[in-house]
DNA sequence: TTATATTGCGCAATCGTTTGCGCAATGGTT
DNA sequence: AACCATTGCGCAAACGATTGCGCAATATAA
């Protein structure tokens, strides 16, 4: 007697507190339980519609769920299921129109299947993109999709992943290599495409203004490159040939020293459009007719390649349909774990536009 | 006896089990406990680097977890914590220069704290916003950070952000009755300077491509506009200020109407730099010269605006600096929960890019 | 009518960490 | 020597939901 009425005393004060300081209280599925003197384990049973439950019972269960304002806690759900809902995704960065488009992609795709994505970005360095990935496989994420920092070569946090059973899917920058899903494009034939299609507008010296070739596609684009010239008996040589980080000021650079050559090409084909820019912007300065003297490929079809003047032909990758598939990629794999033993290895093909860069036939 | 017999034999098949399927069990601080007789508390102490637990003790816990190739279960402890690190965004879209480049500034400050952050689209949906705070207050996020969209009007929803006691900021577009932290650029003083460098440009016609004045930006924007027009003399005329979605297809359509007054406009302030894109094609299809015609002013700065010819006269918001501060309320709010009372309403100064579409002077 | 399914729900363990409290051993103070 | 503070660690209950198992009560079949 002593306890309870001591008991009922603490009650009353813990509410007043409560009322006090307007703490919301947060409902569980005990307080269904108790409101409607059942146990957590048919509410729970109820809300999540399970068959032994009897309909009056679910009908009832959340009714009250609904008057009490319950809002279920995903965390403790995830923690006891071993499933978050939650996926990962590794970019270079969310600020460039190629990323931001897959991120939007993947996130419409994923968001009606009830997942919700955790972006990080590793900046192109190779140290943040592992603790990115520590830092996902520790949020318990039920599935990773990423493209490789530039700086990335060692695939041994790779590994991690799959050791830890969770489904990877890589898209754009990926290696070989490394044993898992893949979404990209065909390179090496779009950059083959690139040069034929300046074939036939007439140019003979080619020249390419080409990222880093320790990247597989940027070392796919030189060799269609290469293989398109051979195929058009086009001449090959060093000084047409430039590896960069394919930023503006890089392609400023190398335009530069290409107009020094005494032997000028007649084209340049660039693999990123802010290279082919820059390249652009150094022609115009030097009263370089863009296509008439020198005509101009950039890749990715950025926004702006439509936009300036002359608009610069390029390479439309499908940036959304990538990430679309790197969803359902990885929506296939959670679906069935099972038939773990093909990978999914989807070569995209891509569009070349052209525009007025290139166009030296009317 | 028998019992112990039972089990050990129990336990040998399920590792024979475990090592057929090479399932990977997860270690778990238990299994450190255990292989050093001592506790979970204990264990969990040492990593957590507790006062309580000996040097000795802890150096011992933190090498064998890593023997063991302990990983942390980032879900349990936000259960047990109440705080999950994560943190919910919410935008309109994630492929827009503006957006993503937010996201990017808060995805580097935010990751520096150890939040990762989950990033959900409203698509200018005020249903699909609302799922995206559902889904987000389920996930325990310990904050969101919000740009509305268009639709949204009732703000009934982000109250039951605030009920929860998850910190909310506001960015970009946001309504100034809804109680909370805000960042965001001064809308009605850069309108203002606009107006003013057009007046000092020789402009006397200023016509105004707005947005939608339901929503706070776009009014803001047409009235510093107006008040400059105001403060300068110059006329206010119903027939040039328009509202629209600010496309590039709005701009055209705008622009054509605009050509065909008998009293044309020398000036054009559109409040986004798509619908200026949108005048300038359509200028330049008419054979009217940008800016000696008509002078032209976006807003927003967009990537494109420098590239394009001629290139657009517009203002900078700071995107990345607005990322950044949002962050940094939000962290704010976290780390001093108690100087509740003050809002932080950060309004950031905008700059006025002057390029060739507004250059009357040389 | 008896045997067997089916339905409806409760018990209690579980997911992996964290944390208030308690207890013993040691150290330091008068 | 008696007393208190500190140090080092364990006990057990959380956090909130899920789920295998078990036990009645009812329905169905034989």
């Amino acid at each position: 007697m002593r306890n309870y009425q001591k008991d009922a005393n603490l009650d009353n004060r813990l509410h007043k507190l409560i009322k006090f300081f307007d703490i919301k209280k947060r409902i569980t599925i005990k307080d269904i339980a108790k409101a409607l003197n059942l146990t957590s384990s048919t509410v729970s049973r109820a809300l999540n519609d399970n068959s032994r439950i009897s309909e009056k019972t679910k009908q009832a269960v959340k009714q009250t769920a609904k008057e009490l304002g319950y809002e279920p806690n995903y965390l403790a759900s995830a923690l006891r299921k071993g499933k978050s809902n939650l996926v990962g995704l590794i970019i270079p960065r969310a600020n460039s129109y190629f990323f931001s488009s897959v991120v939007k992609a993947i996130g419409d795709r994923l968001s009606i299947e009830g997942y919700n994505i955790i972006i990080t970005q590793s900046n192109e360095s190779y140290e943040k993109e592992c603790q990115n990935i520590e830092s996902l496989l520790y949020t318990q994420v039920d599935g990773i999709i990423a493209s490789l920092a530039n700086e990335t070569v060692d695939l041994e946090y790779y590994n991690k992943i799959k050791a830890n059973g969770v489904p990877l899917v890589i898209f754009d920058r990926g290696e070989d290599s490394l044993n898992v899903d893949y979404i990209g494009i065909d390179d090496y034939l779009s950059s083959f495409k690139v040069v034929e299609h300046l074939y036939n507008q007439g140019c003979r010296r080619i020249a390419h203004i080409g990222g880093y070739r320790h990247t597989r596609i940027y070392e796919s684009r030189v060799e269609g490159y290469i293989d398109a010239l051979t195929k058009f008996n086009l001449p090959l040589e060093e000084s047409l040939i430039s590896e960069s980080n394919l930023k503006v000021e890089d392609g400023r650079a190398i335009m530069e020293e290409l107009l020094k050559l005494p032997n000028k090409p007649d084209a340049i084909y660039a693999a990123g459009d802010f290279a082919a820019l820059g390249a652009l912007q150094v022609a115009k300065e030097n009263h370089i007719s863009i296509p008439d003297d020198i005509a101009l490929v950039g890749f990715s079809n950025e926004p702006f390649t439509s936009l300036i003047t002359p608009s610069i032909t390029s390479i439309e990758q499908h940036s959304e349909m990538i990430g679309r598939l790197a969803a359902e990629t990885f929506l296939d794999r959670i679906n069935n774990p099972d038939k773990a033993v093909k990978l999914n290895k989807i070569v995209l093909d891509t569009e070349l536009i052209v525009r007025e860069s290139s166009k030296k036939l009317k």
